[in-house]
DNA sequence: ATTTGTCTACGAAATTCTTCGTAACCACAA
DNA sequence: TTGTGGTTACGAAGAATTTCGTAGACAAAT
């Protein structure tokens, strides 16, 4: 069987499957208030629209949901880390040519990464040669 | 003044400037070759396709043309760097909370990186610690 | 001069994504 | 019983993106 075949999600979805890895399952009414907590754009999204990307993220496979109860309970159906690593891997093939590295080392010249950061990435580095040199 | 205002180019007009910053300056023609060339897809795109897509981007100020002859030139209008550097702060915005660290993380977890990649990006963290102690 | 091939411009269809209005349903309270 | 409020389903409008057909212009060859 084919193990994958995960849908990319689009924008929206995703905004939709952080709030369900941040909250955990939840109904409708949850993630919709959610989503609206955490936007600057004044304009509200509506229930409906909410309800109505739920709906087409069941169908993609995007979503779970427990259908037992009237209120619906949606859970993300796949782990973010997961998510991210897709996400990434297509950035790294329509941005930087498929050079993964490229893109880490222009992330690490933007970007103020903290002392600890910088150490953990070292420690995570140290991890990989070893594993190399075998 | 604003430096930028540079709007995000869409997955098909990143093609397009992915082929003009390989081969510079160009024709739609040569656009349109090089983008038939590189794709796996078997169907090719048009040629009025690419012709239409490109005088898009030179509205919005995504490419620069030159009119003089009958054929136009087509003129990437931004460095590949910059646009590198939007598509990944907005990928770490969507997908990673905003902690460029963790997507840089899991780029080196993800990803194989040569002994030379690895020394390169130890070097370059390097930097960032001596520029961090000022 | 006419044909042939290539070019630009442009409208519009096709596709995908986002948003919402409306209907139907159900539970609970008055 | 009769609302009242919250829920799902669903169609369809709206918006953004991608695709292409067609018309008109131009240049070079016949």
């Amino acid at each position: 069987m084919k193990t994958n075949e995960i849908p990319q999600p689009t924008e929206s979805e995703l905004e939709i499957l952080t709030v369900l890895w941040e909250q955990g399952p939840a109904t409708v009414r949850e993630v919709n208030d959610k989503l609206n907590e955490r936007r600057t754009d004044p304009k509200e999204i509506g229930y409906t629209t909410t309800l109505k990307l739920l709906q087409i993220m069941f169908e993609k496979g995007l979503v779970t949901r427990n259908t037992d109860a009237r209120t619906h309970i949606y859970s993300a159906a796949m782990a973010q880390t997961d998510v991210q690593r897709n996400l990434l891997q297509r950035l790294v093939d329509t941005a930087f040519q498929g050079s993964a590295m490229q893109m880490v080392m222009q992330a690490l010249g933007d970007h103020d990464a903290s002392t600890e950061e910088l150490q953990e990435i070292k420690a995570l580095i140290e991890k990989v040669e070893k594993l190399k040199s075998l």
